[in-house]
DNA sequence: GTCTATAAGAAGATAGAC
DNA sequence: GTCTATCTTCTTATAGAC
C-alpha cells in the first residue's frame, strides 16, 4: 500500500520537474532520470511528452474537485451552515485565511499544481484558464458568498461582498506569489496573512452596534 | 529617428517573444524569423541566446529605474509633496490605483517585461528577485510610506501603514494577474479596480472627525 | 516492462563566401 | 552584416532483444 506504480512515479517525478522548470525545460530524460529508469521505459507508460502532460492535468484537475468539499474554508459550507458563520469569530476568520493559505502552499500537490499552472501557461492556453479559474474566480466566488450571509446576519458592515472578498483574498493570493519564488520569506508572509486579516475584521467589523 | 538598429530590433523582437512563450519556448530561428533575418546573423550583435536575454533583463532595468521618478505614483513625491498627500481625494486615489494598473497592464515594455518575469522564474533564479521586488516590494513599500503621511496628516485611520498598502496594492496585483490571462476581462478588471478604491476609502476614512 | 541501439529532427552555434 | 552550408549536441520517439 504504500508503493507506487511505475506510472504514477512518472506522473508524479513529471509534476515535480514541470512545477519548477516548466514543460519546455524537462526532457523526458530527465523524468526517467528522476524515476530511475531510461526513457524507451517512459513510452510504455504514455504515448508522448505531452500525454504525460496531459495526464498530470486531469489527475489534479480530479483531485481538486475531490477536494473541493472537504477545503471549502476548512469543512464549512457555507449555505448549510448559515448559522455557524453567523457567530464567525476574529480567531476564525484568521484560521480560515491561514489555513487557506497553508492549503495552497503546502498541499504537496497543489503548491505543485499551481506552480505548474502558472509557468506552463504559455505552452498550453487552456492552463491560463484552470489557473484563473481555481485561484481567482472560485475563491472569490466563494468569499463572496460567505461575506454575504455575514454582511445579512449583520456580522460584517454592509459593503458589496464581491470587493470584500477582493479584500480579503488578494492579499493572500499576493502573499502565495511571494512564496512561490521567495520560500524562505514564509515565515514573514503567515505574519502578514495574520495582521491583513486582524485589520480587514476591524475594518469591516467596525460598528458593532447592529449585531 | 524612427528606424531602429538591428540590435535594437533583435532586443524587441526577442523580448515580444520571450514574454509570450518564455525563453526555453524561443528558439534563435524564431527570433531572426521575426527581426527578417537569419539565424546566423544574429551571432554577429551577440554571442549567444543568453547574452539576448541578458541584455533585455538590463536594458529593462535601466528603463523601470529611469521611469521610476516619473512613476512614483502619477509625478508624485510622498516626501517632497507631503502637503500635496494631505489634501487627497477619493477621486485622487482611484486615479492613483488606475494608472498604477493601466502603466502596468499597458506600457508597451512595463507589461512585456512583467510576463517575462513571472514565466521565465525557473529559468533564471535573478528574475525571482526582480519580479518581486519590482511587483511586490517596492510597490509596497512606497505605498506604506504615502499612508503613513496621510495617517499622520489625519487622513486615513491609524492603523498599520504596510497592511494598509497590501489591502490597497494586492487587489490591484491580482487584477493585473487576472488580465495578463485573461486580457478579454480587461474592462471588469479596471472596473473592479475603482470600486475597490472607493470601498478601500471610505473604509479607511470612515472616521472623518479628525481631519 | 526494461533495456541497448538508433533513428529523425530541431536546437544553439560556427566557418567562410560575398 | 548578411548569407549558405555545416557542425555538434540534445530532443523526442521507435525497433527489437531480453
Amino acid at each position: 500500500m504504500e508503493s507506487l506504480s511505475t506510472k504514477e512515479r512518472i506522473l508524479k517525478e513529471a509534476l515535480n520537474l514541470f512545477s519548477v522548470k516548466g514543460y519546455e525545460g524537462v526532457s523526458v530524460a530527465q523524468i526517467a532520470s528522476a524515476v530511475g529508469i531510461k526513457p524507451p521505459s517512459l513510452y510504455k507508460h504514455f504515448q508522448s511528452k505531452q500525454e504525460i502532460f496531459e495526464a498530470i492535468l486531469k489527475e489534479m484537475t480530479a483531485r481538486y474537485r475531490r477536494q473541493a468539499a472537504v477545503m471549502e474554508m476548512n469543512g464549512l459550507d457555507a449555505r448549510d451552515d448559515k448559522g455557524l458563520f453567523m457567530e464567525i469569530s476574529e480567531v476564525q476568520l484568521i484560521e480560515m485565511g491561514k489555513s487557506l493559505f497553508r492549503y495552497f502552499l503546502h498541499d504537496a500537490y497543489m503548491s505543485k499544481f499551481r506552480r505548474m499552472l502558472a509557468l506552463g501557461q504559455y505552452h498550453d492556453p487552456a492552463l491560463s484558464n484552470l489557473y484563473i479559474k481555481q485561484f481567482v474566480d472560485e475563491p472569490l466566488a466563494y468569499q463572496g458568498m460567505i461575506f454575504g450571509l455575514l454582511i445579512q446576519g449583520g456580522v460584517l458592515l454592509p459593503e458589496p461582498p464581491q470587493i470584500m472578498a477582493l479584500h480579503f483574498y488578494a492579499p493572500i493570493f499576493l502573499l502565495l506569489t511571494l512564496c512561490d519564488c521567495h520560500p524562505e520569506r514564509e515565515i514573514e508572509a503567515i505574519e502578514m496573512v495574520e495582521q491583513h486579516i486582524r485589520q480587514f475584521n476591524r475594518l469591516y467589523q467596525r460598528n458593532e452596534s447592529s449585531r
